[in-house]
DNA sequence: CTGTTAGCGCGTTCAA
DNA sequence: TTGAACGCGCTAACAG
């Protein structure tokens, strides 16, 4: 295969005889992290400009040993969240200079680990991780290899972490839905290997706790974080005589299989059962019945993340976000009891 | 910054003075494009593995010129369909020994560009562009600076591409329309600027034509190919007296928007009104009411693409891949005329 | 601020 | 098949 570049090479020495200068005042005048200001060297770059030069990506990095690119390692991107939180990243790894750069790693721990060493072996100043399981080595592999890298949605308590609050995050949900006088609420929550469901389930149940209102453990619900999941769950809960009137569903995702169980039941959201979702996402606000969920700062996370590994200091290195709940129409009073607040 | 291996960077020549050898005989061993079959090229390759040796890939594509690496480009990823084929890209990819790279552009042609040259500049062997304006001028830009280059999901008519058959996939979703009996049919589809709204517009009137049914201008909406692009056709068409009994909904967003507006004016969708979408998102079996929609096989274009830049030929350079119905509830007969094929 | 010099790690000559 | 030598393009250390 050709080299992208063929017949256009221009390298520095060009630049240099052009300028009429060494190829070490042609380099420093390019350099973008000291801003020179002498005369020869904005003629440099004039030069450099017209003559469409390109900095050699293989020899500055050879030389330079950093590459100011970001090795970012999500699940699937067809998430929505990952790649909201990817794009995220993208950004803010930008506005400080950095280019981020992309591998899914599936939900294998070894194709997790092959990701990390591909990303790597592209000699990325440091690695984020957004895949979610809790009993990962790779933070603990990284720590001792000594590789600059930053949990992001997720902590195992030592590696630098940025993450939004789920236990309020939870909270929040199962408070709104006790504010709209429900007391028969049940909770749909991830896989218990994520920090995410762990805390997002401690959340909700500290919030029916504090009301006084038993979890009843039927209506307590673990297992995946896709649509699917959340329809089986729903199936369950609706299925039976006794069911809730409410449900706090531990993601978006969750609360999509929930609103198609609850269509099956005949059961419409927002009058006959309310409904709180997890996550925000873009899709929530247009759906027919609109979804009331709990927002994630998923830009503040992805510039707390960058800055953990471009500036790493002494601060907290695991900082929380905090989350917030948007009602929309998903989540109206109980029909029955006839509460509302 | 620390340079990420720290502490831990054998090279080549580490290689070689453990394997007693010099460094281009390791070199030569460890040359994956040359099956090297020596004994010693073998006792070198276990001696890289035991040391944990890592090609620095800086020196490695200083001095060879190549990557293994393709740039690809989409306006957001956070578009489900980009997501998933950027998915089979990096899958398609990976399987030839190349590493797919992503930057995301949006709409804006600057940014557009400003992204191609960030990842040129990174030594990409390759660009796949998937973004969608047929008025872009990247494409021959970079047909006159040779680089090796391909479109998916759409086609300048020039430049290798690597799509659906969009005509064909218009016309399967109105033929089915038709089969179910609905004379009745309206059609919402993407921007004009973008050949996939175009060619599924052409493939619908042409189903229509085909059944002598006039396409009523009215009844023909173009616009964006978000939800809210679909929730406002879906007022325009259903707001008024005399509205379609079927819709066909140039891609899922905008059949969701649909599905928003029809649930507003309490039509069932399916009984009330049938409804197609494009692209089958893994969204649209789990909707409540799941989505018909047209099957795009994004697996094959991937890797349709990905040969054309690895092994260009003379071939066709512009290949086509056939799109399928998937029927689902979504699309019934129509209530009032009694159809039913 | 400038130019000279050295070398990053590797792959590929070339001669044995 | 092997090893010695060279240089890819750039940046950093050094001296002026």
């Amino acid at each position: 295969m050709e080299p992208v570049a063929s017949g256009s090479i221009v390298t520095l020495r060009d630049v240099a005889a052009a300028s009429g200068v060494s190829i070490s005042t042609a380099s420093r005048a390019l350099d973008e992290r000291t801003a020179s200001r002498s005369a020869a060297a904005a003629h440099v770059r004039k030069v450099a400009e017209e003559l469409g030069y390109r900095r050699n990506s293989f020899a500055s990095g050879l030389r330079r040993g950093e590459t100011r690119t970001l090795g970012v390692l999500v699940p699937r991107l067809s998430d929505t969240v990952m790649a909201l939180m990817f794009e995220e990243l993208e950004r803010a790894a930008s506005s400080r200079g950095y280019f981020a750069m992309v591998a899914t790693s599936g939900d294998d721990p070894n194709d997790e680990r092959r990701a990390a060493e591909t990303l790597l072996d592209r000699n990325v100043d440091g690695l984020i991780l957004a895949t979610a399981r809790l009993d990962d080595e790779l933070p603990r592999r990284l720590r001792e290899r000594k590789v600059a890298h930053a949990l992001v949605l997720r902590t195992d308590g030592v590696s630098p972490s940025a993450l939004g609050d789920d236990e309020v995050g939870g909270y929040l949900a199962v408070r709104h839905l006790i504010d709209l006088g429900h007391s028969d609420i049940a909770v749909v929550t991830g896989p218990t290997f994520t920090s995410t469901g762990i805390a997002r389930m401690a959340g909700a149940r500290r919030a029916l706790a504090e009301a006084h209102l038993d979890a009843r453990e039927e209506w307590i619900i673990t297992g995946g974080y896709g649509i699917e999941n959340g329809f089986s769950a729903g199936e369950e809960l609706l299925g039976r005589e006794s069911r809730p009137t409410a449900i706090f569903a531990a993601n978006d995702n969750i609360a999509m299989g929930i609103m198609a169980a609850a269509h099956r039941h005949e059961l419409k959201i927002g009058a006959d059962l309310a409904l709180v979702g997890y996550n925000d996402t873009p899709l929530a606000a247009r759906l027919p019945t609109p979804l009331t969920s709990v927002h994630v700062p998923l830009d503040q996370i992805a510039r707390t993340a960058i800055d953990l590994i471009v500036e790493p200091g002494a601060e907290p290195q695991v900082r929380m976000s905090m989350p917030s709940l948007i009602p929309r129409e998903s989540s109206g009073a109980p029909l029955v009891h006839g509460g509302g607040k």
